[in-house]
DNA sequence: ATCTCATATTAGATATAATCTAAATGTTTC
DNA sequence: GAAACATTTAGATTATATCTAATATGAGAT
């Protein structure tokens, strides 16, 4: 991924660039794979600059108003960022509530009428279902179930 | 809504019929705003019996289990949750993360071919925007945006 | 009706996720 | 380089949800 242009989309969208908020964003950009905030803190961390996990919260919530990145709410679960480059749909596993990319199509927009004078703004299609991963060995009957690692 | 037909939909679903439970299902059926657990644990204890924390979650997490009720999870914000009565999608207000109903309409699903071998189960909307109380008031523009009493 | 036992409930502790606070540091503007 | 503003930091705090282990209870069996 290109630095400059990473610059570049940080700046146009009025955020400076600063060392924390670049990893935070090259690393989502880099990592297609929908990382929660404690692996994206874990990650950066890794690397230089380090970043408190403040840091990375307070960087991710500007992300999201910029409009560069995306927060995916998953029940039960902490929530998972992504950058927005191409559109596409997400897959939300009921298992191990990984989030993985489904190709882009068009969805058909709710009525107008039916809204009402609520403003709508977006539209988003959420598939669930089972991940590679988890589907060989099918739902867990158990009642309590447990976080399975990502 | 009828007393004997929600004891029936709970022991179809192989869950006991217990007065705790019964008061969370006849909560959510009687209340279509999708509630949080704490809004769901406040109005129960106004009435009888009384139920802990710890009660409202096991159960709501049974119910959700079995299939009666549908958790949502809206980013930042706690889950909310939703009696399954008649099928619809859901309209998530982007400043107070209230949720209403989408009259239901048939959505495409993905071509199994983009899908891999992952399992789909389920395909929902999600209509993002501003609601009527929030609309008329616009976005809010504060970098550090506060939540809203819903 | 009462016995039995898996299931449910409870109080409180604990875990987890996210946010806040206040001070320090870095950046931009004049 | 001083003032004004933005960002980062460490650590405390809040919010949300789950766990634990003891107790109680519903519903089928007797």
């Amino acid at each position: 991924m290109d630095p400059e242009s990473i610059r570049q989309s940080l700046e146009g969208s009025g955020l400076r660039c600063t060392p924390q908020r670049y990893g935070v964003m090259a690393f989502l950009m880099e990592h297609a794979g929908h990382p929660t905030a404690a692996e994206i803190f874990e990650a950066v961390n890794r690397l230089d600059p380090r970043s408190t996990r403040a840091t990375i919260y307070n960087n991710l919530r500007d992300l999201v108003q910029a409009g560069l990145v995306r927060e995916v709410a998953v029940e039960g679960r902490s929530a998972r960022f992504d950058a927005k480059g191409m559109r596409h749909h997400h897959f939300v596993c009921d298992r191990c509530g990984s989030i993985e990319d489904v190709e882009w199509y068009e969805v058909p927009r709710p009525a107008a009428g039916s809204l009402g004078k609520r403003v709508l703004r977006e539209c988003e299609l959420i598939v669930r279902g089972l991940c590679t991963r988890c589907a060989p060995r099918g739902t867990l009957s158990a009642k309590r179930r447990r976080r399975v690692d990502t």
